[in-house]
RNA sequence: CGGGGUAUGGCGCAGCCUGGUAGCGCAUCUGCUUUGGGAGCAGAGGGUCGCAGGUUCGAAUCCUGCUGCCCCGACCA
């Protein structure tokens, strides 16, 4: 992409409102922008992130075993009233009346409607274990939105429901999906530790947060150090196999690790001191088992093997990739601005032409640029007619991983600079090696 | 939902107390000079001062009502 052609718009100066380093940037950084209280629209720069969230997303829960639908984000009052949420959900929910009068709310989350879903096509045990996800658009109309994509109204969410015959079966799902999201957050350059979590309005009885450790972070967390040693489930690991699944909850689930509200200071104190973690915690993904809880109100029943009709048991498993483009500056940044893993960067490479109109550099970039796309590379190319330091300061602010810096002084030694934007490292190259450098971090 | 703020060009702000031509920095546009860490000079454009009433010869400024937004607390992917 050519910046001169895209539409990427940054501040100089910060916003007042924004108060935490992940909005302020994503202002400054032209991600998103403000259409009214914790609802925004996401700009181009944005988006791509989001779209590489969702796609890191999406492949880990289709390796579970997990199916990929999309349900509308308006609902029927009378579906949340089969389960009794419509009267309990309270003024949290937005409630809309169609031109017909009939009352419809705008979802914040999808548990009645799934099961509505199942239950019309699903009779038999043999249909089970099932596993529906989504991404869509939630609203939750929160008393006061504020810290940007972090706590809007608006917000989008990876939901999914799993349908069992019996508990074991359902805890096999919830532990399929418990893998899923260690490996989901690693790869999105995170550590992301369960924590045994409230229940809240959801219900159910096991339930973990996974939180990523952050100096802003909303909550107050504890755990064992351990945690942040502990290795991610491999791509290849056997999610149909019950006991494999079962020993990756259990060793993820063998140390102290509460939030605040399920915080037992006794135990936490009788961890070695040295082992003992203390911090400010993001809550990025939760996810539930809750039994018949919604299967037996709306009647979601199936077929045993024994003939008899048995309510499903469920559980539902939410990640919420609009939170976790704030959640990740959070965890990667300096004060030049933002600094994006890999895996999720908008794009791989920023090129710098410093001397736009000189024909050596412009022919030099255009030559590279031209490779790098040729190679799959996303590379954003600054030609637009800007001084040097400008350059750098937006491409340190967006925080693209690589830097390619293209200028007539180090041309006339047939050198460009690459730069790390993490470590600052810098490498004076050919065009050639840096094509081989650029190309093989990307592959 | 309680408490506290705030609203003036795209962004950040001053002006309001003490009513009288709407201002500054950045950004934008034009020209020239610049070009390896947010350039310099010269010129230009852009605002019914959140909305609605009221007071007044005259309101950004005073009064009343409303709304948006932000912050602090209790609740949440």
């Amino acid at each position: 992409m050519r910046l001169s052609r895209y539409f990427l718009p940054i501040l100089r100066e910060n916003p007042k409102e924004a108060e935490i380093v992940s909005h302020r940037l994503m202002l400054r950084g032209g991600m998103i922008r403000q259409e009214a209280a914790g609802i925004y629209a996401w700009l181009p720069l944005g988006l791509r992130v989001l779209n590489k969230i969702n796609a890191i997303v999406r492949e880990e829960q289709n390796r579970a075993g997990a199916v990929e639908l999309l349900m509308p984000t308006i609902q029927s009052a009378d579906l949340w009233r089969e389960s009794g949420r419509y009267e309990a959900y309270g003024k949290e929910m937005l409630r809309i009346k169609d031109r017909h009068e009939r009352e419809m709310l705008y979802g914040p989350t999808n548990e009645e409607m799934v099961t509505e879903i199942f239950r019309a096509y699903v009779k038999s045990y043999k249909d089970l274990p099932l596993n529906l996800y989504h991404i869509q658009w939630k609203f939750r109309d929160e008393v006061r939105p504020r810290f940007g994509v972090m706590r809007g109204r608006e917000f989008l969410m990876k939901d999914a429901y799993s349908f069992d015959l019996d508990e074991a079966g359902a805890r096999h799902s919830y532990n399929k999906m418990f893998a899923a999201y260690l490996r989901t957050f690693a790869r999105l350059g995170l550590k992301a530790i369960p924590m045994r979590a409230d229940t809240g309005p959801i219900g159910g009885d096991l339930s973990h947060e996974f939180i990523i450790l952050a100096s802003t972070g909303e909550s107050q967390v504890f755990c064992h150090k351990d945690f942040l040693d502990y290795d991610t489930p491999p791509a290849d690991i056997a999610f149909d196999d019950r006991a494999t699944m079962q020993g990756v909850f259990d060793r993820w689930t063998s140390q102290y690790a509460a939030t605040e509200e399920m915080h037992d200071a006794g135990k936490f104190g009788a961890l070695p001191a040295d082992k003992q973690v203390s911090a400010r915690g993001i809550e990025v993904g939760h996810i539930f088992y809750f039994g018949t809880k919604y299967s037996e109100p709306m009647k979601a029943v199936v077929n045993g093997p024994d003939g008899k009709e048995t309510p499903v048991q469920m559980g539902s498993y939410g990640i919420g990739p609009s939170r976790l483009v704030a959640a990740i500056i959070e965890a990667n940044h300096d004060e030049a601005g933002m600094i994006w893993p890999e895996s999720v960067a908008p794009f791989t490479v920023g090129l710098a032409n410093l001397k736009v109109g000189d024909s050596a550099t412009d022919a030099a970039c255009a030559d590279l640029y031209a490779k790098l796309e040729k190679a799959g590379v996303d590379v954003l190319y600054d030609d637009r007619d800007e001084r040097p330091g400008a350059k750098f300061a937006t491409l340190d602010l967006i925080g693209l991983p690589w830097q390619a810096i293209v200028g007539p002084k180090g041309l006339a030694e047939g050198k460009i600079e690459v730069k790390n934007r993490r470590s600052g490292e810098r490498a004076t190259l050919s065009l050639d090696e840096a094509l081989n450098r650029l190309t093989a971090k990307t592959a």
